[in-house]
DNA sequence: GAGTGGTCTAGACCACTTG
DNA sequence: AAGTGGTCTAGACCACTCC
């Protein structure tokens, strides 16, 4: 049933588990998941020991508790937390849709600020890609993504529709990789050619760049991200706790 | 010993009760707070239901636990949570002593969205407070800060070195209202002339502006704020969970 | 009324820190 | 060895939802 780490509390090897089993679809989004009384049978653990999990689960955002009825998958987009930039425009109420459009994917070696952010090796490899992210034609936001090619290696021959629209529940799905967390770090620059032309505005523009490191349960950082999108269409929002 | 609502679980009766006593200096910044034992003998509860009570002050970065040591008051500089602005040039070190000065500080009457933002009836009065960040003589940040008259009437008459160098620690200590977290939205704009000349740079400067609302335990709206520091500076800093 | 999650108990045993 | 927080148990009772 379980094949973790058997040295991690049994409610941490649980909650990877129910999480595992929600990656692989053996429960949907929106569906209600079993019950605490159910898990409790299943994993042959005390309730207190499944509330303890799903606990850490609700507040990653995986799942949903609604007391009296049961505890159900999110919908996987994120909207909540970490895909949350351009709310876009005046208007303030209309969230994106995230088309994404992957522009290159391929091994690279990592500059030392990669490496440190991913923590690799010195003779690690690592995976490359760029995207943008569109909404009605228009480019809101150009990403350069970086991946331990140890870890995601088959990224690079994969599908790109299995990586679309949204990266994360992809590293889920396919890798069981979850992400629990990121470090963010906003500053304010001008555009360089590269980021101009992918924005589509002039070279010069003043642009925001949003620097993301995405780390899973155990600490260990999954992701390393760079962003750029036009200062004067940028909302960031975000919960502070 | 509580005098809180009888409805509210005990766990989160005893929550605000501990944090109150750190308010109130029964415990300072850096000791070690009583026990779990004791405080579970003290409140007359069950252990689990003081861990209870522990866990949310510890992830609201009021106390942090230190296992076989005991459980200590973080020191209440705010710094890994609702203040980290302003990293500041490039070595990305050096942390900011928070230096602040008020420049004014009086009734007023809000607009829709501030009264929106702290949930205020048509006819409540509000504090209006604007702040200048500064380090080594130089502004870092403009503040305008909003607040309930109800709430906080008697901040306006009292010594202006009661409110320095942080506010959220003197809502604490003299109200007992503790800002449990907030909501955060990043824009950037040009400076208008008020902006631009507390931030001694010429007015159509590019600045960030930060719009912050923060919430009590009880999800009620405790302040209102809105920063500006010069766009070309910044540095934003953050942990999305 | 049956079933769900939410609170709370009164322990047990383990892991870590300090003397 | 003594004391601390961390994990886990096996229940009890309550509050909410749905039939």
């Amino acid at each position: 049933m379980i094949k973790a780490d058997p040295r991690l509390p049994r409610y941490q090897q649980i909650r990877d588990d129910i999480a595992a089993r929600i990656a692989r679809g053996e429960w949907k989004a929106g569906e209600a998941i079993a019950t605490e009384a159910e898990l409790s049978s299943i994993y042959g653990v005390a309730i207190g020991t499944i509330r303890r999990a799903i606990d850490e689960l609700a507040s990653d955002g995986v799942i949903e508790r609604a007391h009296g009825r049961g505890m159900f998958v999110r919908r996987a987009d994120f909207s909540t937390s970490l895909f949350r930039f351009f709310r876009l425009g005046s208007s303030g109420e209309r969230s994106i849709s995230p088309d994404s459009r992957i522009l290159s994917r391929s091994l690279a070696t990592p500059s030392d600020i990669v490496r440190d952010r991913l923590r690799l090796g010195p003779e690690d490899n690592a995976i490359r890609m760029i995207r943008l992210r569109t909404d009605g034609g228009k480019v809101l936001l150009r990403e350069e993504i970086w991946l331990s090619a140890t870890l995601f290696g088959p990224i690079l021959d994969m599908d790109i529709a299995m990586l679309t629209p949204l990266l994360y529940p992809a590293y889920e799905r396919h890798f069981g990789r979850i992400v629990a967390r990121a470090k963010e770090r906003l500053t304010v620059e001008t555009a360089d050619a590269n980021v101009a032309c992918d924005l589509e505005a002039p070279a010069g523009s003043s642009v925001v760049r949003i620097e993301r490191q995405a780390i899973d349960h155990a600490d260990h950082p999954l992701e390393w991200r760079t962003s750029h999108g036009l200062a004067d269409q940028f909302v960031y929002e975000v919960d502070v706790h």
